[in-house]
DNA sequence: AAGATAGTTAAGCATCCACTTGACTGTAGT
DNA sequence: ACTACAGTCAAGTGGATGCTTAACTATCTT
């Protein structure tokens, strides 16, 4: 529990690369091979491998391979706690915001009655 | 419309740094200083302002200075976008998991009936 | 068996990132 | 005026990142 931000760290890294959220936006609507997911990119295999160990890093992504071809998919674990992260900080920041406004409202009432 | 996506590397860079989510943590619940945002950190006060640049650089945050003191606070906006684009793959991929499942329900279906 | 396909490993390289220290500026309190 | 405070600018440094090419392995196809 001690550094569970550091999931958080790495997830977003990963995720700070177009390359690789093209990669999870591919994924997301289904399984795909390696070279599949290569194929709009503009860079050699290895390259996308990288990518791929990032996300598989962090969880974001799992995949097995099957006689010469990987499948790929996602995990979408870490996806919802990134997601409840940012949520949380918005979620959070909007509730303040809410509260300020109540009490500008009911400040504004006193000034009205007096 | 074209490059949007530069806005989401930069926002999830800024978010993958630890630090900088303890600023983004901080300010949800209100503005305050730099000084303030940097008493938690264990970084001298250039190194905090650095990372404020960042922050503000992709409009997570903003700023303004009043006298000598900067007060920082949410930029709202970012985080959603952020959010939004998370939540996308999860739902894409959710959704996806829903229709294989019917599929896979009447596929049983048809080998009861038959 | 030979060749094509799909992926993997390793090494190297340019660039970027997070941080530091030191010098400096503008504002506030006394 | 003068000291402290809050923040800023600039330059430098060590380490991580994203990519490349070249060589290699394992699996399919014919």
């Amino acid at each position: 529990m001690i550094n569970q931000g550091a999931d958080l760290d790495r997830a977003f890294h990963a995720l700070a690369d177009p390359s690789r959220r093209l990669i999870v936006e591919r994924l997301a609507r289904g399984p795909a091979s390696v070279s599949e997911l290569a194929r709009p990119l503009t860079m050699s295999l290895p390259a996308v491998m990288q990518h791929l160990q990032v996300l598989e890093a962090c969880s974001l992504v799992a995949s097995e391979k099957a006689g010469r071809v990987r499948t790929c998919r996602i995990e979408p674990e870490m996806l919802r706690r990134v997601e409840q992260w940012v949520a949380r900080q918005r979620t959070t920041w909007e509730r303040r915001l809410d509260r300020l406004g109540d009490y500008l409202a009911e400040d504004q009432q006193e000034g009205i009655q007096r």
